[in-house]
RNA sequence: GCCGGCGUAGCUCAGCUGGCAGAGCAGCUGACUUGUAAUCAGCAGGUCGUCCGUUCGAAUCGGAUCGCCGGCUCCA
C-alpha cells in the first residue's frame, strides 16, 4: 500500500491513487496551499499519485508558491488579452522576481490605459471558476492543437523541446504550452495588478519581431499586494533623477543627451568621494596618473579596440590626422608603463587613474547617471608577475569590501564573467586567467555567480553589482585579468636574471564610474547623505532680522573649520525654514535668536533626531568631530 | 537602434469632442518680526519641445524631428 509522508511527521496510507489535494486535506494542511512538493517536484494539487512519496504543501505566500501564483496569473492575463483582442498569439509568459509578464503578438497597439480593461477581464475570468487542467500530449498532437489556434510561436517552442511529448494547461477556452504547475482554479487568483506595457523582441533577439510585453504582479493576500505597490511608490521617491533635480545635484539637458551636468552641490559629493578614494589608494600603495582624452587612432588599432569596440567610440581629426576619444584608459596607461624600463623590484605596480571616458551608447539605453555616454572611471592598472596575481586580486577584493560594506553599507553581488564569443587571444590563456580569478574568489570565501560568455574581449572579469532603489542592479566595481594588452604593446620588466619578462595586467575599478556610483548613493541614502558627504552640512536659521549679525558671526566661525554652511535669511516663519531645511535633507540646523546671541550658544537641530537643545560653538564642533568621516 | 507612452511657467500638473493658456509650489515686492516641518497679500513668469501640414481658426487633429520615461537588444 502506498505510503505518503508529510510535514511534521504526518503519514498517510491509501490504497487507490489519490489526488495530492486530498492527501493534504486529510492532514488539514490544504489551507492557502497552491501546489505541493512531491518528492521535491512542484506538482499540481489535482495530480494523482499512486506510489510512496513525500508530500509537502506549497503555500501561496512562500517563494515557490508566489512563483506558481504569478505564473498562473500570467496565463489568466493572456486569456483575458485573447478574449479582448482576437487574433492575439502567445509568446512566453513566465513568473519573474516580484511578478510576471507575458509576451504576445497583439494585433492592436496597447497603451497603459488598456491595462485596466485587461485587469477587469481577468477578474471576470477568475470569477468564472474555471478549473485549470493539465494534459500530456504527444508532440505531433500538440503541434496540431496549436496550429489550429494559429499559435506560431508555441509551435516554434514545441519543435525545440526535448522528448516526445509536451504538457499543456487548459482553463476554459484557453490552452497554453506549459510545464506548470499551476493553481487548480482561476478563482484562486485574487490579488493581482497589471503594471506596465513594453515592447520585447521574440526570444530576445533584435532581428525577430517585436511583441507586446505586459508586466504584472500577484500576491497571496491583499495586504502583500498593497505593500508591494507602496514599495514601488516609495522607490520612485528615491529615484536619483528626481532627487538630483530637487536637491540641485545635477541635471541632464537636451543639448547633451547622456552627458550629465554636475551642479555645485553634486560636485561636493563627487569631490568628497574622490578625496576618500585618493586617501585610501595612497594608503594601499597606489600611485596616480592621468592620460589624455584623445589619442591617435593607431593606438586603438593596436589595442584591439578598433576591431572589438569601434561602434562604441567617437572619432575626430586633428590636422588631417585621425584620432579617437578614449572609451577606456588602458592603452594610455600602457604608454606610461612603457615610458621607462621597469624592474621586477617595481612590481606589483599599481597605477590608478580617474579617467574620463566617452562611449557611444545607443539612445534607448541612457538612464540618468546610471547609463551615460561620458563618465569617469576610478580606474587602476596593476602590472604584476604571474605569481603575484592572486594576492593582488585578494587585495582589490579587500578594498572593494571595505568601501562597499564598511564605509557605505551596501549589499553587493559578485559575478565571474568568462570568455565571450568575440574574444581576443589564445583560449589556453583564457583558461589560466579564469582559473586564477576563480581561485582568488574561492580563497576570499565570497559567494559568486558565474556569467558565462560575459567577459571583456581581452580577459575574464570579476564584477561587483549594486542594486538601485527599484531593484535594478548595476555593475560598479570590476577586476579584469588581461594577458592580451601586455602582449599587444610588448611591455616587459627586467627580472633578477637580467632578461625581459612579460608582466600580467589587471584592470580594476571600485566605484566603477563616479557618475553611476553617485546615482546609486543618492538612491541608497534617499538624498539624505551622511554628514561627511552632505553638500550643505549645517544651515543657520536666524529667528528674526535682529539676529543676522550673530548668525554671520557663527557662520564665519564654522567656515573657518571648513564646514559647508549656509544661512537661510529669508523673511519666513521659523517653522517654514526648518521644514525647507528638512526637505533639503541638511544634516544640522542651527537656530539662533535672542537667547543664543545673549549666551553665545547655538540651538542645534539634527535632521533625524530633532532638537538637540542648545550648546556652545565649541561643544557643537566637538560633536561634529565625532561623526564618521573616512576622508579624515 | 527597436516597441510603446509622454513633452503646457523653474517644479508638479489642469486645460472635455479645435474658438483669446490656468492652478499650486518656487521666485520677486510689500505687510508681519517670526522659537523647531508651510503667515498673509500682490506682482511677474509660457512661440504649449521644434518644424511642416489640415483648418476661417491648432496646446488640442495629421506627419516629421528632437528629448524624456518604461521595456527589449546592447553594456569592456
Amino acid at each position: 500500500m502506498p505510503e505518503f509522508t508529510g510535514p511534521e511527521g504526518r503519514v498517510l496510507e491509501n490504497e487507490s491513487p489519490i489526488k495530492v489535494k486530498e492527501i493534504l486535506k486529510k492532514w488539514k494542511s490544504a489551507k492557502g496551499v497552491v501546489a505541493a512538493l512531491v518528492d521535491d517536484v512542484a506538482t499540481d494539487l489535482g495530480a494523482e499519485i499512486a506510489s510512496d512519496a513525500e508530500v509537502l504543501p506549497i503555500e501561496g505566500d512562500s517563494r515557490l508558491g508566489l512563483q506558481i501564483l504569478r505564473h498562473s496569473a500570467s496565463h489568466l492575463m493572456a486569456q483575458a488579452v485573447k478574449r479582448l483582442y482576437p487574433g492575439t498569439r502567445l509568446g512566453i509568459g513566465p513568473a519573474i522576481e516580484d511578478g510576471f509578464y507575458y509576451d504576445m503578438d497583439i494585433p492592436e497597439q496597447l497603451g497603459e490605459d488598456d491595462l485596466d480593461t485587461i485587469e477587469k477581464e481577468m477578474r471576470r475570468i477568475a470569477k468564472e471558476n474555471l478549473p485549470v487542467t493539465r494534459e500530456i500530449l504527444p508532440k505531433e498532437e500538440a503541434e496540431k492543437l496549436f496550429a489550429e489556434r494559429d499559435e506560431i510561436y508555441k509551435i516554434e517552442l514545441i519543435k525545440e523541446l526535448e522528448g516526445d511529448s509536451v504538457t499543456t494547461y487548459r482553463q476554459g477556452e484557453f490552452v497554453d504550452l506549459c510545464r506548470g504547475p499551476h493553481v487548480e482554479n482561476t478563482s484562486v487568483l485574487k490579488h493581482f495588478r497589471l503594471l506596465s506595457v513594453a515592447g520585447a523582441y521574440w526570444r530576445g533577439n533584435e532581428s525577430n519581431k517585436m511583441l507586446t510585453r505586459i508586466y504584472g504582479t500577484a500576491f497571496a493576500s491583499k495586504e502583500a499586494l498593497e505593500e508591494y505597490i507602496n514599495r514601488i511608490e516609495e522607490a520612485k521617491k528615491r529615484d536619483h533623477r528626481k532627487l538630483g533635480r530637487e536637491l540641485d545635484l545635477f541635471s541632464l539637458q537636451p543639448e547633451a543627451p547622456g552627458f550629465p551636468f554636475f551642479h555645485s552641490k553634486g560636485m561636493v559629493v563627487v569631490n568628497k568621494l574622490v578625496d576618500f578614494w585618493r586617501k585610501e589608494h595612497t594608503r594601499r600603495g597606489y600611485t596616480e596618473i592621468k592620460t589624455p582624452l584623445i589619442l591617435d587612432r593607431d593606438l586603438w588599432i593596436r589595442s584591439g579596440h578598433w576591431d572589438h569596440y569601434r561602434e562604441n567610440m567617437y572619432f575626430t581629426e586633428i590636422d588631417e590626422r585621425p584620432f579617437a576619444v578614449k572609451p577606456m584608459n588602458c592603452p594610455g596607461g600602457m604608454l606610461v608603463y612603457k615610458s621607462q624600463i621597469r624592474s621586477y623590484r617595481d612590481l606589483p605596480l599599481r597605477m590608478a587613474e580617474l579617467g574620463t571616458v566617452h562611449r557611444h551608447e545607443r539612445s534607448g539605453v541612457l538612464h540618468g547617471l546610471m547609463r551615460v555616454r561620458c563618465f569617469t572611471q576610478d580606474d587602476a592598472h596593476l602590472y604584476v608577475r604571474p605569481d603575484q596575481i592572486k594576492d593582488e586580486i585578494l587585495g582589490i577584493m579587500d578594498l572593494v569590501h571595505y568601501i562597499y560594506t564598511d564605509v557605505f553599507g551596501f549589499p553587493y553581488r559578485v559575478e565571474l564573467s568568462t570568455r565571450p564569443e568575440k574574444a581576443m587571444g589564445d583560449p589556453g590563456m583564457w583558461e589560466v586567467a579564469e582559473r586564477d580569478l576563480q581561485e582568488a574568489l574561492e580563497e576570499a570565501g565570497v559567494p559568486y555567480r558565474i556569467n558565462p560568455g560575459d567577459g571583456a574581449f581581452y580577459g575574464p572579469k570579476i564584477d561587483f553589482h549594486l542594486e538601485d532603489c527599484i531593484g535594478r542592479t548595476w555593475q560598479c566595481g570590476t577586476i579584469q585579468l588581461d594577458f592580451q594588452m601586455p602582449e599587444k604593446f610588448d611591455i616587459s620588466y627586467i627580472g633578477p636574471d637580467g632578461a625581459q619578462h612579460r608582466p600580467v595586467m589587471l584592470h580594476r575599478t571600485i566605484y566603477g564610474s563616479l557618475e553611476r556610483f553617485f546615482g546609486i548613493l543618492i538612491e541608497h541614502y534617499a538624498g539624505a547623505f551622511p554628514y561627511w558627504l552632505a553638500p550643505v552640512q549645517v544651515r543657520i536659521i536666524p529667528v528674526s532680522e535682529d539676529h543676522l549679525e550673530y548668525a554671520a558671526e557663527v557662520k564665519a566661525n564654522l567656515m573657518e573649520k571648513e564646514i559647508r554652511i549656509d544661512t537661510d535669511i529669508r523673511d519666513e516663519k521659523l517653522g517654514k525654514r526648518i521644514r525647507d531645511a528638512q526637505i533639503q535633507k541638511i544634516p544640522y540646523m542651527v537656530v539662533v535668536g535672542d537667547r543664543e546671541a545673549r549666551t553665545q550658544t547655538l540651538a542645534v537641530r539634527e535632521r533625524t533626531k530633532g532638537d538637540l537643545g542648545s550648546m556652545t560653538l565649541s561643544g557643537f564642533l566637538e560633536h561634529l568631530e565625532t561623526l564618521p568621516d573616512p576622508t579624515r
